[in-house]
DNA sequence: TTGTAAGCGTTATCAT
DNA sequence: ATGATAACGCTTACAA
């Protein structure tokens, strides 16, 4: 292994001026900088991070914290965690995945925490953390987070269905009393009503059953020529297969738009038009912050509002 | 921060006695070691794993491997993951994950590597390895690995489907040459042989709208009472499609059996009946056959496999 | 069985 | 601007 000593040696100077160059390049002469700069290359050179972490008092670990109980199937949150393991993987530090909430502040120290699925009953727990933190999504707690921008994204596809011309637009929301929800419900409501149009809101479970039944027991409410904009890609799964159950068209006389445009969209018959979420980006965003967070001694870092993208596919008109 | 040393002085002992409990209990007393865990439990001490990590040369790092190009939104793979980052978590270790092969010998150390997704061309890379490694999924390679049985998964399906009294059983693989596509026709052949049938295997490419391509393109070779065994829940899932948009009727006179039981099966329209692999138990398998490994300095662990469950739903008969 | 001392590789502090 | 020294918390090797 090739320590610190040894460079020192191959460039002709101490350990510290050798520690410099890495950590306050700035405090050290060109000369010698570029020396050091060489052997380190020549001799293949690469910290060892349980070392600094030992003299810097900190772990080179950041815990990823999962308060909602999930179904760890679930495509979205694999996507998150794969993008925060590069983002973290990119500057040398690793991952912890917290799932139990007495790991969060008990067993293993970490630098910091990337949390995420926090209900109101968990704020409290949230504010007890001594380390720097940055959330995933909206929240009204001034937390730093990081989130798509929900109400950019439902904007965009209403005015895609309005372009489509169809003539009737409904929201299929999740009942939820969510942050990401009001977001996703006003860029809908904001949209329409830029263009005289009444909105017009159902709120259910996120479960593609569920929306289908939806459909199957209010198919006489819903004339052709209608768009349906969904909270959740579930949710568009379930509307799409009540509305060919009950023998309409997709998308001449139906249109079905989803939200989050991870895995579901693809595998939807026909394929999903979808308000993708950059899942992965938002994942590597997420590290990037906390570990500048970290490196400003935690200093706020504010909100990061992600614009996603219309992905337009079979479920819409041409 | 609690230490050692505190933990020592309020037991009245020196800190390797200390140590020792943590590390090596049957060298110290019964009556010592009693009060040093009360002073440890009362004191809430946690070793401080970067100061381990370094009297042992060690990270408590764990590289996770993928070296295949995946579909990062591929539910199988991150259920695997979320499985070893839990296995590792338990232990005290972190996960980084590495999917440039750049990364596996250069950067950062690690103290073990779990590989996935190698093919051919990687073997010598992964030899080249200094460290302990395990590997998910069958090889040929005499390394350690973990996989589900794919053999006995297919035989379950394929017993279930004589059970049910489909006269005709079809299997639609995957056209790769790997070890778990063998398994899993061997699976088949066996059990039709053993009841005196003839197999019938067709291979795709694993995306559903192959499958379901082929479905129409050769509807006519398939008389109803047919079951399909098929070598993934995509291909499942593409076959159903194809029987449906052909008329025919599931499961009455089709059946479909898929395989891996991962988020997809839940999806389709009927339900999948599948040969679920408890994918996150096995990472959790990984995580812990890897760090019994090092704990025993890297001794061969052989290979484990874990027999699958069939999951009995909507697109097989009742 | 228990304790003492040295060292793991790095960085902060203080001196030059 | 650069170097010597101590310290981070723990473990191995050796001494008692």
């Amino acid at each position: 292994m090739v320590t610190l000593s040894d460079v020192a040696k191959q460039a002709n100077v101490s350990k510290m001026t050798v520690s410099r160059v890495i950590n306050h390049p700035e405090q050290v002469t060109p000369e010698l900088r570029c020396l050091v700069e060489e052997a380190m290359t020549a001799l293949n050179y690469h910290p060892n991070s349980a070392a600094k972490a030992l003299a810097n008092n900190r772990t080179n670990v950041i815990k990823v914290v999962i308060l909602e109980d999930i179904d760890t199937t679930e495509p979205y949150y694999m996507s998150l965690i794969f993008g925060i393991a590069k983002g973290l993987d990119k500057q040398g530090y690793a991952l912890q995945l917290v799932t139990d909430r007495a790991h969060l502040t008990g067993g293993n120290r970490a630098d910091g925490f990337i949390v995420t699925g926090e209900r109101a009953k968990d704020i409290p727990l949230i504010e007890q953390l001594t380390q720097p933190f940055v959330i995933f999504g909206e929240n009204r707690y001034g937390f730093d987070y990081i989130d798509s921008d929900n109400k950019a994204g439902t904007a965009l596809a209403t005015n895609y269905a309005l372009a489509k011309n169809y003539q009737s637009i409904v929201f299929i929301g999740l009942d939820v009393k969510e942050s990401f929800e009001y977001s996703r419900e006003a860029g809908y409501i904001n949209t329409l009503q830029q263009h005289q149009k009444i909105p017009q809101i159902y709120r259910l479970a996120n479960h593609s059953h569920v929306s289908q039944a939806f459909i199957t027991d209010n198919w006489h409410k819903f004339a052709p020529d209608t768009c349906f904009i969904c909270a959740s890609d579930r949710i568009a799964v379930g509307v799409e297969r009540g509305i060919l159950e009950n023998g309409g068209n997709v998308p001449r006389d139906f249109g079905i738009i989803g939200f989050d445009g991870v895995f579901l969209d693809q595998v939807a018959n026909p394929q999903l038009t979808t308000v993708k979420q950059p899942v992965q980006q938002l994942g590597e965003l997420l590290a990037r912050m906390l570990l500048q967070k970290l490196a400003q001694s935690g200093a706020q870092q504010g909100e990061v509002l992600v614009t996603p993208e219309l992905v337009t596919r079979g479920s819409t008109r041409d």
